[in-house]
DNA sequence: ACTTGACCTAGAGTTAACTATAAGGATTAA
DNA sequence: TTAATCCTTATAGTTAACTCTAGGTCAAGT
């Protein structure tokens, strides 16, 4: 006697619309989720769950045709553990590359910030005409 | 007499192809690269810094066409310092929170790998069947 | 002079991930 | 019973960012 959740539910709960949990569904991705006599779906708490994981990989870029790899793992059972296992390894090596790259990102972000601050300051982009080592104190 | 680079040499250097060289002038992002008489793109050093910029802000996920405005204040001149300011501010904003995200989506992945070694060692899932707060010391 | 290979443009094709439409079925409220 | 508001499917359309093809130009080497 659990409680259940509608497609538009979940699709508020997760900052998804309804199409696209239609698509991810069709994709392969939410075999798990159980349905009435007339086909709709119902959503347990568990599944929100399993969407969270799958909105995980997402945000790490993995496509949806790996993410659905790994739910076929998961129907699979014990006997994939071990995929499963390396997958999660591999995707924290992944985060940890997109974690570096993005900080380097910030990096110029911020000196760039300092860049046009400056020129605002002075009312004109030359005062860094002929710079080529001005550090200024991060942040 | 400054060196100049052909567009496979600067392709390579970014990582890019010159096909995508060639899709973002046709977009407008590269208003600045001259040409020989005979239309061949001539990259100057400068130009592959601005390219490395341009770089940076698709890296924040922002789209070409957004980019393009940029590219359009810089080429406007110093009346335009205050919306490239604001736009880098904001630009630091939206990272900021991607790197919020990102460190939220590599604790899941985290909990994920310590879950799938647990479960491997035990050589069953059904280990984690009934807990709720088992928190292991992350990393 | 001729071939090779890198460059050029215009425009067509591809892919992923949605996003929407059309036509219909079920549940609730008046 | 009828209207509203969900839900369903199949299928078509959209968008961004490439990615490629065809047909041509140009400069260097043999």
């Amino acid at each position: 006697m659990l409680k259940t959740y509608s497609i538009s539910e979940v699709a508020k709960e997760l900052n998804l619309t309804a199409y696209t949990l239609r698509y991810y569904d069709k994709e392969g991705l939410m075999p798990f989720v159980e349905r009435t006599a007339s086909r709709t779906r119902l959503f347990k708490e568990s599944d929100i769950e399993a969407l969270k994981v799958i909105e995980c990989l997402k945000s790490t870029g993995m496509p949806i045709k790996e993410i659905k790899h790994f739910i076929d793992w998961c129907s699979d059972g014990d006997s994939t553990l071990q995929q499963r296992y390396e997958m999660f390894i591999e995707r924290k090596a992944t985060v940890e590359s997109q974690l570096e790259e993005l900080n380097k990102t910030m990096e110029l972000i911020k000196h760039k910030c300092w860049y046009y601050k400056t020129a605002l300051e002075a009312g004109t982009e030359d005062i860094h005409k002929n710079e080529k080592i001005e550090i200024p104190t991060t942040n």
